[in-house]
DNA sequence: TCAATACGAAACGCACCCGTATCGTAAATT
DNA sequence: AATTTACGATACGGGTGCGTTTCGTATTGA
């Protein structure tokens, strides 16, 4: 397999480049474990502040020592970790505009509860702070995410489903704006409706004005 | 005026109630730079976390104990500070439907660079953390600015300017969180369009479907 | 003038966390 | 068996914030 092994290598000689480094392996176990501590950490704490690396350590069941061996400090750590939550990336099943809108929405909804939606609010209202991470965010999960919205627009454009005037990039915020704000609008344990996403795409596509 | 006062007053005797207490009276003056200084650590240090004490109180200029005289913990005196946002509800002027959401999206739009919707994102972001605080932000800033819109959509059918079918509690997060996703997905340097309110309603009213 | 209270500054003991170093032990290659 | 690396545990010096206390000074009413 020849996987991961971000220790340095520096295949000086003309061996093999997939040599195994000597040695005790590094526990792929321990670096799940910190990771999904941080995550949790980064939505039960409130944001990258509430993530220590003493509480990590401690959650994941492991030492600083095992953390710091790989990561230099908590941005770094915290960036990884926020990129396990990239996949997986929804895919449109093409049958129309509708149900595509609804499966995407709905991929916002099945996120609640999940750590997802948590995270990249609490993350998202810290770039006075932490910009770097939060631009990091936005190009590899928020942006993909809003190109395959927007694919189904543009396809429903082609299809005569959507008006070809619509300002796409106005619409794809309100159907991602509603979902977001319907999940957060609510207490942690109260529970939404199952056809929140319908609702919201079909409000969406027949418009307000009669 | 015998305004404010939270001091034990206990007026045991017949005298006035309005009574001013002996001694030196306190600061309205480092109130307000103890309020403001909190609201900016909130956003600039990312949330509930990033404000302490001692950095409220060197920004302000004053003394820990000065802050401690008024507030028990960080935490009370964050709702106070919060309870300064809620001024001023948006009132509509009540021509159409399409110029009074506007008018409302546009309060959005304008709360950038404002600390405002700053401080909401960030604190919204915590309810994990601070359940009450994010209960007590709903109930006083955010849901009296829903119930506005609400108002206005619920004109819009007697008018007829809205369809009277419409699902309203859908519609609110459409407009609101098309607006709040603009903002909030560009850098903090970058300007928005100046017609981003227009077009958010626009697209709502007409819808996407053709 | 006197008593009462607020002020800013400084220091307290306590707790948490940082990033590093040092243990003895465990798991790989040779 | 010898070597190499990772492991968890523990301790370190240094920093920061908590909430309290103690200063000397300032500002009010009586």
């Amino acid at each position: 397999m020849c996987e991961t092994v971000s220790r340095d290598v520096t295949e000086t000689t003309t061996e093999q480049l997939c040599a195994r480094p000597p040695g005790r392996p590094r526990s792929e176990r321990a670096e799940k474990a910190i990771i999904e501590a941080t995550l949790d950490l980064l939505v039960e704490e409130a944001g990258v502040a509430g993530v220590s690396i003493e509480a990590v350590a401690a959650r994941a069941g492991v030492g600083k020592t095992t953390i710091y061996r790989r990561w230099p400090n908590k941005e770094a750590l915290i960036v990884d970790a926020l990129a396990t939550l990239k996949a997986p990336l929804p895919e449109p099943a093409g049958r129309s505009v509708r149900e595509d809108l609804i499966a995407l929405a709905r991929a916002v909804h099945s996120g609640r509860g999940d750590r997802r939606v948590d995270c990249l609010w609490n993350i998202i209202g810290s770039w006075h702070k932490h910009p770097e991470l939060v631009r990091k965010l936005r190009r590899d999960v928020i942006e993909p995410r809003r190109e395959v919205m927007r694919g189904v627009l543009r396809r429903g454009i082609e299809t005569g489903e959507v008006r070809p005037d619509l300002d796409i990039e106005v619409a794809l915020p309100m159907i991602a704006g509603a979902m977001t704000m319907q999940v957060q609008g609510l207490a942690p344990d109260e529970d939404l409706p199952d056809d929140v996403a319908e609702r919201v795409v079909d409000t969406a596509l027949r418009g307000l004005a009669p």
